[in-house]
DNA sequence: TTTATAAATGTATTTTTTACACTTCCAAAT
DNA sequence: ATTTGGAAGTGTAAAAAATACATTTATAAA
């Protein structure tokens, strides 16, 4: 047999909830759709798969192809696959979500009208968007609890403040700052820096960065990351 | 628009990773393929996405044609799509994973040479199948841990005993008899019953039940099923 | 009636999580 | 030079959860 004969072919296509932090809200990064139907209306950052890559290239392609990103931290999440979900024509989509530090792209490609939403302001999305959105969101929660994958969303250098507000958008409770601190140290895979940023009070607080390093050695020791 | 033009469609196949418990081992129900390529070795079951459903009715019909079940737990997983991980044509795969109680399906569908493997003397399986396997078993570790599916892979009546069997074999771990049966007792959602498994001593160990409605009714007031 | 075997049961200890308030630092204003 | 305002930084006691652990009980078979 040289090929499957007679089985029906079928659109696939990624869609991308690209989520950013800008050192108070988590946000998430939505276009504007330029055509019918639909047309006007915000959604997710999508795009076909061509035949010569697999679905991880095509959601780093298109995610590249908005913010001109690379190496950008992604995670597939899940397949939709309702039989009208796309009025146009049957298309399945496997959803990604990216995490983005908002500071690092400069400029947005002008050509698909995106824009930041807090994520509790985002606007209604077409098709099954929202519901991707939402299991996204339940998905990065999990993940960033059992994975230190938080940094992704932040600058090199970052203050114990910015990673607790983080962690609060993320988790989306309020978190015990004496705590949240003991806890961080405690996995002890954070470095703190020499400088402080001046930006937030008089005294001034320190930057730390991620020790990826150290990381990776004590995961390969047995260590797993849990906040 | 009418439809998209211009993008190239794909065969888009499910395999399901079939579990069950026979009161001793976690298992996996594995099908002979009988064509080439890799004719005689070891599959998923599986079977292409049909025009006319959405990704989990194929799950289901690819599942209830092997053992001929209906209502049966599935999860979609996720979606492999490797350029060359079919052989015979470019298909991108998404995996299910089905918990089902052994005893209830009275018989496979004789044309797929099905057999019951325990989960730890699993042979080498076909294409990028032994990774969706690997995959599912953590899936199912962690799903088992935060809802209680256990008791889909358990006959309606079971014993502590074998309840903590079914754990030892999802999680990997042996578990202390006292705590376990303390924890499960704690969470209040089994129901006691008069009768007896003789089988297992002379003593006899006592049988309970999943109380469904009354583990709804927790959920419904914030319970969280957590082992 | 003795024996063998799995079933059933509770508590003390350790670990983890939570709750909680005062001092320090520094720029800006006086 | 001194005061002031506001966020940064820090530790401990109490509560809750997880763990370790050993004896008695019920029954069929010998």
């Amino acid at each position: 047999m040289k090929n499957y004969n007679n089985q029906k072919k079928v659109l696939l296509a990624v869609d991308c909830i690209i989520f950013g932090f800008d050192k108070k809200n988590l946000k998430i990064l939505l276009i504007k759709r330029d055509f019918e139907p639909e047309k006007g209306h915000w959604s997710l950052m999508g795009g076909f798969l061509k035949t010569d890559e697999n679905l991880d290239e095509a959601a780093t392609r298109v995610l590249n192809h908005l913010t001109g990103l690379d190496n950008v931290y992604m995670e597939q999440l899940r397949s939709y696959s309702a039989l009208d979900r796309d009025p146009v024509e049957r298309t399945v989509s496997v959803s990604y979500y990216a995490l983005i530090n908002i500071e690092e792209h400069s400029t947005l490609n002008e050509s698909f009208s995106a824009k930041w939403f807090n994520i509790e302001d985002k606007p209604d999305l077409i098709f099954d968007h929202n519901l991707m959105v939402k299991n996204a969101m339940s998905r990065l929660r999990y993940r960033a609890s059992t994975k230190p994958i938080g940094f992704e969303l932040l600058p090199e250098k970052f203050t114990m403040k910015q990673l607790q507000t983080l962690y609060e958008a993320i988790l989306g409770e309020t978190l015990d700052k004496r705590n949240f601190i003991n806890k961080i140290n405690g996995l002890d895979i954070l470095i703190k820096t020499e400088e402080k940023d001046m930006g937030s009070s008089r005294k001034g607080s320190y930057f730390y960065t991620f020790d990826e390093e150290k990381y990776k050695v004590k995961v390969s020791d047995g260590f797993a990351f849990k906040l």
